[in-house]
DNA sequence: ATGGCTGGCGACGCCAGA
């Protein structure tokens, strides 16, 4: 498997032949919350559940601190927009290099941002996403996460009706409903679960995006993210803001979702756990 | 009501995260 593959795009093949025989294709987002800091456990969660597309978000490095040849030799080609300090987002593919269609999102020149990269990977069209946090509210950086979501929608609407399967995913740094979240009440102030955010969440969905863990899991309560602490991950107290929105020609390919909890519980863990879905084969 | 923890930066404490 990875250890076969030396540098180059021909060392892809191998895992590409079994990619083709494979029925599902498994499609995931890891908020990593430093790439560097994170790599032990990203390789480690790649060679255990091998999916073949993943989103990352929250690099917090410069392109040229992205861990590209690592990847590579694991079996993973990558497109990448860093940032010094912060932000920083990504996308994987398992056998091939993604076909990067755009990076950053389209509506404000003057956001220098990395918080979206959208590439064409197996078949495909995905969006990594990184959705501004907002705290404090009130505030500039709460009306940025507004104006982002504005900019979200617009550019949505201009994917969500293409006849090609579309994926975003990622942080939306959005708690849609009070099943999201451990305690609707500790966190009734916090940018995340304000009823605008929320507004402008459902608004996204109604242009006819999937929200794939809810459709999969319509009453458990499914939590992406467990703060640093009272040792909230073990206790299991957290909330849902990484999320999978499939467009009408991807979602009748659903067929699972979940969440990969193990990561999360491992030492010098992201705060966020890898968060997939599973389709058929296109 | 508050602060608890973590990574990056750059030089010990501060910013930002959610």
């Amino acid at each position: 498997m990875a250890s076969v593959a030396p540098a180059g795009a021909a060392s892809f093949r191998p895992d590409g032949v079994r990619m083709a025989r494979r029925k599902r294709l498994r499609l995931a987002t890891f908020t990593v919350n430093g790439i560097a800091a994170r790599l032990p456990h990203l390789l480690e969660w790649l060679a255990r559940e091998r999916p073949d597309v993943v989103a990352l978000q929250e690099l917090k490095a410069v392109d040229e601190g992205f861990p590209a040849a690592e990847l590579e030799a694991a079996g993973y080609g990558a497109a990448w927009h860093g940032q010094r300090s912060w932000n920083g987002v990504a996308l994987l593919g398992r056998g091939t290099v993604p076909v990067e269609s755009r990076r950053g999102l389209p509506g404000d020149p003057g956001d220098d941002q990395s918080r979206y990269i959208e590439a064409a990977v197996h078949g495909i069209v995905v969006a990594a996403l990184y959705l501004p946090n907002g705290n404090p509210r009130p505030g500039p950086k709460f009306d940025y996460k507004l104006r982002w979501m504005q900019r979200l929608h617009r550019h949505a609407r201009s994917l969500v009706g293409l006849e090609h399967p579309v994926a975003m995913v990622g942080d939306f740094n959005v708690i849609p409903t009070d099943e999201d979240v451990y305690d609707p009440k500790a966190w009734r102030k916090d940018a995340l679960i304000q009823p605008e955010v929320r507004e402008a969440w459902f608004r996204l969905l109604d242009q006819g995006w999937t929200d794939a863990l809810r459709q999969v899991h319509p009453d458990a309560r499914i939590y992406t993210f467990w703060d640093y602490f009272r040792q909230h991950a073990e206790r299991d107290r957290g909330l849902r803001i990484d999320h999978l929105l499939l467009n009408p020609a991807l979602a009748p390919r659903l067929v699972d979702a979940g969440v990969d909890r193990w990561v999360r519980l491992r030492e010098k863990a992201s705060d966020h756990a890898p968060t997939w879905v599973e389709l058929e084969a296109g």
